[in-house]
DNA sequence: CCTAACCTTTACGTCAACGGAAAGGTTCTG
DNA sequence: CAGAACCTTTCCGTTGACGTAAAGGTTAGG
């Protein structure tokens, strides 16, 4: 029980930076942090008496599952918009789930919780097949470069080679 | 040798498109081809008499490559350059290496070719890996959720519950 | 209390990735 | 050979995602 320790009152206190030390952590510029709050995608945790935005840890994740989904997942803040839009609804859920003792109500609330949930794992496991299948064609044609090559490196003569599928011989060009 | 039956003259002839069907088939505008064009990222095949475009099924695949690139692998335009300079200079040197002799330099083309498709194919598994990363971040909070659900679907009553890494009481907030 | 280093909002600038219209030429079909 | 439906280049407009001052207020250290 070190951190209930009356002689450690900062041990649960909840460590709040303001905007530059987290833009630093995370690689982005204050001015990036500023336009995810602009467009809706985040609040900080608080702000100081000078009007000062502090963030909290869950902050600084959430910035950096924003960061994770523009960078490596490619989504645009519009749609990253929407899947957070569903991650702070459920927040908003739970808060009235608390306030409410209607069991139908109740009910309804964890029901909505777990449908957006599953729409946004969907959303990303879409985007994660679609991005298999373009790496196994290009595998595909990996592949397929190596066996060219085999062959050649076998002392193949470079004989044309006309490829079927290759021929492109319809006009003649002139410009260029 | 059917294909260079004289009876049917239209057997391996390459079947070249405009630029609005081609469009058309991948869902995308005419403007976005001919921006790409502007870029450099691919060449039709031919052009008309009146200098239309004419595209081949290779182009066809190109275009739908860059496409994929862009949308499910989120590179930007100048990426997707990059990865397709690889593959152009791929083609470059199977024409070079078809007029020469040179034993060492036909190997260094052959190498060449290889690290180029290399680094093409280690590109797209970085991407890969990422977001599979973030997918797994993902499912370990929806399985979480899960958990949550599960305990308050057994009936547990609405205790306020306060989760210890999520006490944001630093300041408390007046606005929205 | 003063100053440097931070922060605030407001607002205009920029670059990528196209959209859309103008002014004209081409192809196909009847 | 006319007309509709394509196409061409050129150029200006737009939207998203920030960059970059400007004009001030705040905080921490000495």
């Amino acid at each position: 029980m070190s951190h209930l320790d009356p002689a450690d009152p900062a041990a649960d206190e909840p460590r709040l930076r303001r905007i530059q030390e987290v833009a630093a952590e995370l690689g982005v510029t204050t001015r990036t942090i500023r336009y995810y709050e602009e467009l809706g995608l985040l609040e900080p945790a608080g702000r100081s008496g000078g009007d000062y935005r502090l963030y909290d840890a869950d902050d600084v994740e959430r910035l950096r599952f924003i960061k994770g989904l523009r960078d490596d997942a490619g989504f645009s803040l519009a749609e990253i918009g929407q899947l957070l839009e569903d991650e702070t609804a459920r927040e908003r859920n739970r808060a009235r789930f608390r306030t409410t003792t209607d069991i139908a109500e109740r009910r309804a609330l964890i029901d909505d919780a777990r449908a957006r949930v599953d729409r946004q794992i969907e959303s990303l496991r879409d985007k994660m097949g679609r991005l298999g299948t373009m790496i196994e064609e290009a595998e595909d044609r990996h592949r397929h470069l190596l066996v060219h090559i085999g062959e050649l490196e076998a002392g193949v003569e470079p004989v044309p080679h006309e490829h079927p599928r290759a021929r492109r011989t319809a006009v003649p060009r002139t410009d260029r």
